[in-house]
DNA sequence: AACGCTTACGTGAGTCGTAATAATC
DNA sequence: GATTATTACGACTCACGTAAGCGTT
């Protein structure tokens, strides 16, 4: 069985026309991809890429590979949002958490707009050390944090420089089941549940 | 993103109706069937099942997710075999290895049948120490080796004992890309690329 | 020299199996 | 007591990032 993260950098090569291209959209190194792309050619028996001095072009079997590859990641998505659907968010309490600077920048208008979205949830702003968010999301202290794009991932760091920059990385870890940009160096990140039905608003860059 | 091996796992146990029913089929144990369920739940934040004395029951978020699980995976298979039949078998060489027993008995009709279905392909049988078949395979000395079950993964001489039995255990590891039963005590093991076009003949329970 | 893909190697995350525990019939 | 699900723990596999190598423009 194929796996479905080499799914989705089967496509994102097939769209960037090279394994550079997608690592940076995908926020991960080349030689990553590099070797996701082997590991499934060798899997499948068949070359998906010719290799191409400016970078790598679709076989047949490719063209074919991407099309039902493109399927299959819109119905996982699918059934992703289908299932989001079933965690209500009517009733209830959400405990935040944010680095300083967020505290009075973003998070004041993020909440005013969960209040108008969700006029059942109440919340509460959690006091949380710095470089301690993600494990207090890990541990269920906080059900969504602010945090930097270094606290999140060193990579991020160096792929904001590449436009463009402020793509949600898909593969979370196991840690955390989404997270969302909210500028270059500001991301959500959501305990499982929660997704990504806090937005941010509209003066915040995507 | 959630994976395709956990779609699997959910679909088998709504089908068993047990966690301990769909590891047996699976060939994993118990706890592993309840990690990879547990999992998913805490990433999608619905629960799937209703836990009940004798086994589970589906929730209603559960049902969908399983309707959705089976055409994700149904199409997973169809990329699977539609990629495959750019590997042709019509020209070439199969270097095939067995154990002792196998050699005598199922090898002679195998290689006929394949003669047949495959007439341009040559074949030769590689002799392989006793233990050495899955490295072999995995260096790449030989195509296609006939090992026994314990060989093949220990759990599968549990496995074997409670019906049925010989089912195709569907997460092969990356060293090879399937594998596929003959009888109870004897299966092959393919390279990457020629899967499972050599099948077992009639007299091979199936 | 610059750009892009590949390979080698050490490290960290994830999953498995075994064993022990709890709960239900 | 038998069956079934959960939790703890050690071991192993896999994938990533860093670094070095190779070919092309």
């Amino acid at each position: 069985m194929l796996d479905i993260w080499t799914l989705r950098v089967l496509v994102e090569v097939a769209d960037q026309g090279s394994f550079s291209g997608a690592a940076s959209k995908l926020s991960m190194t080349q030689p990553a991809v590099s070797r996701q792309i082997a590991g499934m050619e060798r899997r499948v028996g068949v070359s998906l890429f010719r290799r191409v001095p400016r970078g790598v072009h679709l076989t047949t079997a490719g063209e074919v590979a991407v099309g039902q590859a493109r399927e299959i990641l819109a119905r996982m998505q699918a059934l992703e949002a289908r299932l989001g659907s079933f965690t209500d968010l009517e009733t209830g309490h959400l405990r935040l958490s944010a680095f300083p600077s967020a505290n009075t920048s973003f998070m004041p208008d993020a909440i005013r707009r969960m209040n108008e979205a969700y006029p059942g949830v109440t919340q509460s702003l959690v006091r949380i050390e710095p470089g301690e968010a993600l494990s207090a999301i890990r541990d269920g202290t906080v059900d969504l944090g602010l945090v930097t794009a270094w606290e999140l991932h060193p990579n991020l760091v160096a792929a904001k420089y590449s436009p463009p920059a402020w793509t949600i990385r898909s593969r979370p870890s196991k840690a955390w089941s989404s997270f969302r940009c909210w500028t270059k160096n500001c991301w959500s990140v959501c305990r499982p549940g929660i997704d990504s039905r806090i937005s941010p608003g509209s003066d915040c860059a995507s």
